[in-house]
DNA sequence: CGATGTTTTGAGAGGATTCAACCACAGTGG
DNA sequence: CCACTGTGGTTGAATCCTCTCAAAACATCG
């Protein structure tokens, strides 16, 4: 639960921007910002962990965050990843149990916690707000189910490439084709879910194949259509 | 959508019966009921498949159902069950997305199936009711994301006894400890995300190491201790 | 400039898949 | 009644993908 406290920052959560809460009223909205706190984390920092309580939800305002479950011998498994306007945390206040993974910033975030009584009486009393919530997680389950197809039929090699198109998606692209999120190799296995070592030489491969280049972890995409040939991805 | 006819069955849906509908006036169970149609499924039955619109969820009432994804050349992936009292189909009708599963019976269905329409309008005007559906909705993107844990990092030795251990848990035994329910041994690879003759061999170390029986699809549970600890099961 | 963490590369071991052949059994039809 | 056919289950052997272990090169940072 370490917090960092960094300059202050003179606004109300974006509350208001985010699509989820599109369909607040203004006096909701006006509760969500008065019970919400602002949180800042640098890189590093543990927003919530695994096995903790958490007493609300997190909607990130700037930066990103990894979600991962520990697995045996600690290996981490990334579920997903959290950028601007994105919620996390919901699921375990929703269904009540420990936090059933972990939170941790990978570039600097700015957060807004929102804690889950607010959460809870904004979907009994608005039900558009509720509606928008269970179409949110049920796409979040709908992507769950097609990762644990990849994972459970496609090689490694598949699976690498598929990602890089998906955080392509995601994250986009710099002016130069760089990724717009920056991991590291084990990050990017714990991804796949694969040794760091298989990460290293499939990407080498990729950039033999000039599917890529890669310069320490800036990784520039030079074929997209072909990383998506490769990893079966058809969208 | 093949529906099979078979004897009536003078009943309205089992609604009142099933916790997820335990917050429901009685007004809103009289219009379920109404708006809701009793459909009987046989073994081998689709139910509703992968690629198409469904305009309603289903309710189970009896028998099972196993909801799978179709991987890369027809593999299928089987992401759960569903039985009495278990609702299939809803997450696709709420996210307005096609159908991403498939939903095959496997033991003789009655089941209950409710306009989407009927969905929508009781979660935005029953709170409690969306609450709960929230609820279960993230218990399963739970599990989802653990099965994306387990697939990722434990062998297929150890992904086998975890299934027959969470099988034991979900159907339970009968009074001889015979599994409570009848899969192929295809089906049991697609579940645990390996080959056909994989689990075959394993079943059959695992029958030699005294941990199970087997008499065709009969699976006896002699040593579920032993399992958990084969499959890392904590719980 | 040590010191620690990350990335690379190599070699060997092993787990899991694939391919192939074979058996058992039930249902079909001549 | 029995050959015929199809599905599901089993076993063996060869192959290959992936992991593990080990060591070295790099990088980053106080």
């Amino acid at each position: 639960m370490k917090q960092s406290h960094i300059p202050p920052f003179n606004e109300t959560c974006l509350v208001r921007t985010h699509h989820l809460f599109r369909h607040l009223t203004d006096a909701e909205i006006e509760k969500v910002n008065a019970d919400s706190e602002i949180e800042y984390h640098k890189r590093g920092t543990i927003i919530y962990h695994e096995g903790n309580r958490i007493n609300g939800f997190y909607c990130i305002q700037k930066g990103i965050a990894k979600i991962f479950k520990t697995g045996i011998d600690g290996k981490e498994q990334i579920i997903r990843f959290a950028k601007k306007a994105e919620i996390i945390g919901f699921r375990s206040v929703l269904s009540k149990e420990l936090a059933c993974s972990t939170a941790e910033v990978i570039e600097d975030t700015i957060s807004c916690y929102i804690p889950s009584e607010t959460l809870v009486e904004l979907i009994k009393n608005n039900g558009n707000f509720a509606l928008e919530l269970l179409q949110l997680t049920c796409r979040e389950l709908g992507e769950a189910n097609s990762f644990i197809t990849d994972i459970a039929q496609k090689t490694v090699r598949e699976r690498l490439a598929e990602i890089l198109v998906h955080l392509h998606q995601e994250f986009g692209i710099n002016s130069e084709s760089v990724l717009q999120i920056s991991l590291t190799r084990e990050e990017l296995a714990n991804i796949v879910g694969t040794a760091t070592e298989s990460v290293i030489r499939l990407l080498s491969e990729f950039k033999q194949d000039s599917f890529i280049d890669i310069n320490g972890r800036k990784i520039k995409i030079l074929n997209l259509p072909g990383l998506m040939k490769l990893g079966n991805v058809y969208n």
